[in-house]
DNA sequence: GCCGTTTTCGGCCCGACTGTTTTCAGTCG
């Protein structure tokens, strides 16, 4: 069973244990749970098979340890059963409404029966809600706003949109006169894969329009509140947007406290609450009298604790802050320690641009090199090469190697992995490639076994210099396919084949925590655009934030080497 | 339910906003 699936047990059960309102402090342990089991890249259902034990997992105890086995073991869970049999399953599925929560939903299942999404919106519609205890007319109209909202599936973002409508907004705010500090927070600067919403962060001057300016931005389709420190919009696309205006003294302790994630803000509390201290989103504060000590520079906060900082995208209270304690955390790698790229398509299969045009914009990113891998013939949708074609072809790189200069290209091809594991090309042309990498494009719903004997299969054949996207995810479209990924990672460590994380914005595969395991276990990896034309270079950083994610450094990395160790290691 | 160089019992992060209220509960991040 996938650990998502567990840890969904856990997220009903914390459900409805709030629903019938209990101990607030035992609905998180299921909470922390959950979200423990969903992050861990290592299956628990193998963990359990290989006689660990669970209890060494922060936030599993011996009850939730006793649940684990038994949904392995029997599929179920009694205690949930029970629960279920109290409470009607639809009413979990009417927390996830904005503006719901638990009391709400108690009271209008007790109230008026309301026990699915469609009933709510029945309710609502013939005005039944209004006259329920704690709730009016406005209540109404939110919660009939909010069922569309939740219909219309507009739930997470990816990044790289983010990325867009964030640019886009940041410019139009930063012309406001007055405005002085302006950042994004939260999930988009942690570099989460996908975002639910955008929060910026501001200082400004007396007399400043910057809260005029946004919520009268062109983009904006709806104002959700309007005040003078906070306003929420949500733009045409779905995308919420909350802008708040913070006083200087306090921006490092907002920005700390705005960019989460939540579990890292409780567990930095924590531990200030340990040292006498109070961090709030206004500073540091002194316990006994609430003295303020600091809180304009968000290091502030971390050094109130004892502690460095920590780069946005370790916070995650994945073990960010023992790290930071014991000075080891990692020099995580940058966009600037990139030196190459080593995964990109022309017009010989399905890119849109020559290899000339992607050494140019190569050249212009500063690289010392770049690897043309075009498909190989199975892949026909994308116009994959054939023998005699990549032949022809690795001459034209050759010759585009002397009609350019300082940026090597090298000579690649993106190979196919058949579904029994052999490789789509015959290893004579695939011997004349300075680059190989291999790749799963077909037959995607193999079992685990299957799979995973599959991609080592293609590993093993001694040309192949790296495993591309070894998941086959596409985010929010398409979930990885079945692989036992330490077993084909420990794999391409023997074969040395490198590991990689495609910056692709739509993949970013491996994703952040799978990149960690790599690394953990000893992995070489390579972050490549997997570009389709040369602008699409320029999506390097968003392998480079996945990589950071997940504790990556600079030397795990082949494509920050200079050219001729790159060789050396790739032969 | 989890956790522990002060603890195996008694804690468990903190504040704002909204809409409903005559002083606060519910929800959210």
């Amino acid at each position: 069973m996938e650990n998502k699936a567990i840890a969904d047990f856990f997220t009903e059960i914390a459900d409805i244990l709030e629903i019938q309102g209990e101990n607030p402090f035992r609905i998180r342990s299921y909470r922390n749970a959950a979200r423990t089991i969903e992050d861990m890249s290592q299956s628990l259902e193998a963990l359990v098979r290989a006689g660990e034990n669970l209890e060494e997992i922060p936030g599993i105890g011996k009850s939730i340890n006793e649940k684990i086995r038994e949904i392995l073991s029997t599929g179920k869970c009694q205690s949930l059963e029970e629960l279920r049999s109290h409470v009607p399953q639809g009413l979990t599925e009417l927390l996830k409404l904005e503006g719901l929560g638990p009391k709400k939903v108690k009271v209008l299942y007790d109230e008026l029966n309301v026990d699915s999404v469609d009933r709510l919106e029945k309710a609502a519609q013939a005005g039944r809600l209004r006259n329920l205890p704690g709730m009016g007319l406005k209540t109404e109209e939110k919660i009939l706003k909010s069922i569309e909202h939740y219909r219309a599936g507009m739930g997470r973002f990816k990044l790289s949109v983010g990325f867009q409508y964030a640019e886009a907004l940041l410019r139009h705010l930063k012309g406001v006169p007055g405005v002085r500090r302006l950042d994004p927070a939260g999930s988009f600067r942690r570099r989460r894969e996908t975002i639910g919403d955008l929060d910026i962060l501001a200082i400004c001057g007396k007399g400043c329009k910057v809260m005029d300016r946004f919520a009268g931005y062109g983009d904006v389709a709806e104002v959700l509140a309007r005040g003078e420190t906070k306003s929420s919009v949500r733009l045409k696309c779905g995308l919420q947007v909350d802008l708040r205006v913070l006083e200087e003294e306090s921006y490092g302790a907002a920005l700390h406290y705005f960019t989460g994630s939540k579990a890292h803000n409780v567990a930095i509390r924590e531990r200030a609450k340990e040292k006498g201290l109070k961090v709030s989103e206004y500073g540091v504060f002194r316990a006994k009298d609430e003295k303020r000590l600091s809180g304009a520079e968000e290091a502030d906060v971390f050094k109130a604790v004892g502690l460095p900082l920590i780069p946005p995208e370790l916070r995650e209270d994945r073990g960010e802050i023992q790290a930071a304690e014991k000075g080891k955390l990692p020099r995580l790698v940058e966009p600037s320690d990139i030196r190459g790229d080593l995964q990109m398509h022309t017009t010989a299969s399905d890119g849109k641009n020559s290899i000339l045009e992607m050494a140019r914009k190569g050249k212009e990113m500063g690289y010392a090199y770049i690897a043309i891998t075009d498909h190989s013939k199975a892949v026909r949708v994308a116009g994959g090469l054939d023998e005699k074609q990549l032949a022809k072809h690795l001459k034209e790189i050759e010759k585009a190697n002397g009609q350019i200069s300082g940026i090597r290209i090298l000579k690649g091809v993106e190979v196919d992995i058949l579904p029994d594991g052999s490789l789509d090309l015959k290893d004579d042309i695939l011997k004349e490639c300075e680059v190989v990498l291999a790749s799963v494009h077909s037959r995607f719903n193999m079992e685990e076994e299957e799979m995973t004997r599959r991609v080592i299969k293609a590993i093993k054949n001694p040309n192949v210099n790296i495993l591309a996207h070894p998941t086959g995810r596409l985010i929010l479209e398409r979930e990885p396919f079945k692989i036992n990924l330490q077993e084909v990672i420990r794999a391409a460590i023997d074969q040395g084949v490198a590991v990689e994380i495609n910056a692709y914005p739509d993949r970013l595969d491996l994703k952040d925590a799978d990149a960690r395991m790599a690394r953990d276990m000893g992995a070489r990896l390579a972050i490549n655009t997997d570009a389709h034309s040369d602008g699409q270079l320029e999506l390097m950083k968003f392998g480079v934030f996945t990589a950071r994610r997940g504790w990556i450094e600079a030397r795990d990395v082949i494509n920050t080497l200079p050219l001729e160790k790159l060789l050396k290691v790739l032969r």
